[in-house]
DNA sequence: GTTGCCTATTGGCTAGGCCACCAGACCAAG
DNA sequence: CTTGGTCTGGTGGCCTAGCCAATAGGCAAC
């Protein structure tokens, strides 16, 4: 039964029409996923264990098999469940690990100390991988950014596309659809970064310098040394203003600068 | 009408069955999505247009309206779309800011040895990281974590949970928020990995070894030897079945031990 | 001008049905 | 005994058809 809303107070009518707090629109897959989720939880379900099959469980649910469909997308989307055509839906999750995926997506609040460090982690294995796995165009791109830094520093600017078409070249000649996914990921959050690095003074011509030994070492395919000019790299990169008195004292290189 | 699978390319039949590409199930919603999103950038779209009715839509994508319906929710899920009742779907976010969950969604082609690349990339920071960061708490909770699979080791299983509890001790001693969650969207592409290579005989034992020194370069602040031992640790775990026959030959690592 | 209703449009959901896929049982040929 | 096939029951994947409910916008009554 149930079925439908069985839903909620709408405007309660109470005062002066403050505003009508924006009802709910409470869609039945919303309402199904967190049945699941309380029936995964009761029954300390956790990775592997299979839900009951569709029919079945839009039966005990009193709800449509489309409904349930709906519900079982959602879950798959955050990567709850993953189901299988003759075989069923099974967990990935335990029931405490619910939406932290979601909610860390959603919460845009990552520090920038945390990203360099993430950057430094990817950026390091894209320049290994490249090196091993670049191919003849792969080469082509990434000197072809190098040219662009050059006239762009050159020129007195910041190199600022310059810089970001290395590096995403780089990606593109490490060929791994995973790391190129986080990169793009935490894209947004390097970009803040990266402008505040290009513009102090002197700066660019450090980072072409810079980018130079890396794009040799991968065009000699020697992931090591890639991997070790990236990292030296990123280094300097992060040493931003933005940074300064941040994590100023403690650990940290105190290398660097060519 | 059309609809269906409107499949791909299968097995390329190449070389003497390498493994059969580990065959995607594409769901007709995932790939209304794509369209969806297609439709978005190649229309300029952005945040408060609205996409065309259900039933317009659902037939000019020659799909049911059912289908679409669950594209829409993963788009939604996603935070890509709101649809109100009456309204129809409103879009909220830009054609190119779609985010890594909806790769995810779009690409479950996520092959294997991507995933370790990953994982390599993001671990051995970790490892680095948490040598650097620990507080003795972190470290008491990754030699509980040691212990746990001691005993499991002993009695003979395969200690999953012991092996999962030390990576995770490892990344919370890392203190990064934004490589955890990098760690947290891989994880469950990981765990396929983690039981293929446990499963190995002999393996568990090994493993424990492995950790036992991550652990103590962890225990020693030395990043540079928790990096290597956990880059190797990785380098073993990579060597499943499940990827023999593909990286078979070539490199595999390779990034700047020492 | 304001109010209130009416209706076309749009989503939400259900019901029922067909097909494809998977795994295990079973049987026959080697 | 082993191997290879077919059969069968169960499970998802998708579709069609249709009713219900919310919304927006026009229009009539006030």
């Amino acid at each position: 039964m149930t079925a439908h809303t069985g839903a909620d107070a709408p405007a309660p009518s109470a005062a002066g029409v403050p505003v009508p707090p924006r009802l709910s629109r409470p869609r039945l897959y919303e309402q199904i996923v967190q049945q699941l989720l309380d029936h995964v939880r009761v029954h300390g379900l956790g990775p592997g264990d299979r839900l009951p099959a569709e029919r079945e469980l839009a039966q005990a649910l009193g709800v449509s098999r489309a409904s349930l469909a709906q519900a079982l997308v959602a879950l798959e989307v955050v990567g709850m469940v993953h189901v299988r055509h003759g075989e069923g839906a099974t967990l990935l999750r335990g029931a405490d690990e619910e939406d932290v995926l979601l909610s860390a997506v959603r919460t845009h609040q990552d520090s920038l100390p945390d990203v360099i460090d993430a950057r430094s982690a990817l950026e390091t294995k894209l320049a290994a991988l490249a090196a091993e796995r670049r191919t003849e165009e792969d080469l082509a791109a990434i000197e072809a950014a190098l040219e662009l830094m050059e006239r762009q520093v050159r020129a007195g600017e910041r190199s600022l596309e310059g810089d970001q078409a290395f590096h995403e070249a780089v990606t593109r000649a490490a060929h791994s659809a995973v790391l190129a996914r986080l990169m793009k990921e935490i894209g947004e959050l390097i970009l803040e970064t990266r402008i505040e690095s290009l513009s102090t003074p002197g700066r660019p011509q450090d980072s072409l310098d810079k980018h130079r030994v890396i794009a040799a070492a991968i065009r000699d395919r020697d992931p090591a040394a890639a991997a070790r000019a990236m990292a030296d790299h990123i280094d300097v990169v992060s040493d931003v203003a933005l940074l300064r008195g941040r994590r100023a004292d403690e650990d940290h290189d105190g290398e660097g600068r060519t």
